[in-house]
DNA sequence: TTGAAATATTATAATATTCTAATATAATGA
DNA sequence: TCATTATATTAGAATATTATAATATTTCAA
């Protein structure tokens, strides 16, 4: 990969994880390992369609995998870099 | 601030880095400390008024800073935290 | 003071992203 | 089987982002 490629598609990374839903479903299992949906959809101020949809484009680039727990699906980080820079940015939110 | 808050302000920062051209410009300033808008023009497959639009909205969302030199303008990081995850997520690009 | 170089701004068409509403699918228990 | 719960998908309107083209502004040197 040169160069140019190598940005667009760590741009299309960031892209990923620019967006208020996405960030907090990765941050939240950045600490809890592993959530399923209707976790996510109780503690956050969006509709089940629309988490689903984030989760989904999420699953698509690879950046979160999951398993099926008979109803539950449960969704967890696969992709590191992600983690660290999710990580990374959120670190001083308690100062 | 609290967390919604800082979920949405820290998702607008990822915005503004993850597309390629600025993300190109900030990893550039990030080993050079500072350029003017002809070395990007130069160097970079955009055209003068496209940059100059990136660096606008980096510049706006106090990413960058700039120092007038004569007809030319030098831009440098300003954001701190912006450069550190450029640094990351560009790091391993040589191997 | 005029022209050229460097940079910024504006308008706009094309494209992409987002959310909502509606519906579909799959698993479970009564 | 049937109703319910959990999750996913689809379509579409609203909005945001992007690049291009044209033009404006600023600076400097001749």
């Amino acid at each position: 990969m040169n160069h140019k490629e190598t940005i667009i598609s760590k741009a299309e990374l960031l892209k990923a994880i620019a967006h208020p839903i996405r960030l907090c479903l990765i941050h939240k299992l950045c600490e809890l390992k592993q959530c399923n949906v209707s976790y996510f959809t109780n503690c956050m101020d969006a509709s089940q369609s629309n988490i689903s949809q984030h989760l989904g484009k999420l699953r698509d680039l690879g950046i979160l995998g999951y398993k099926k727990d008979g109803q539950n699906v449960n969704y967890y980080i696969k992709n590191r870099e992600v983690e660290k820079i999710v990580k990374l940015i959120m670190e001083n939110e308690n100062e």
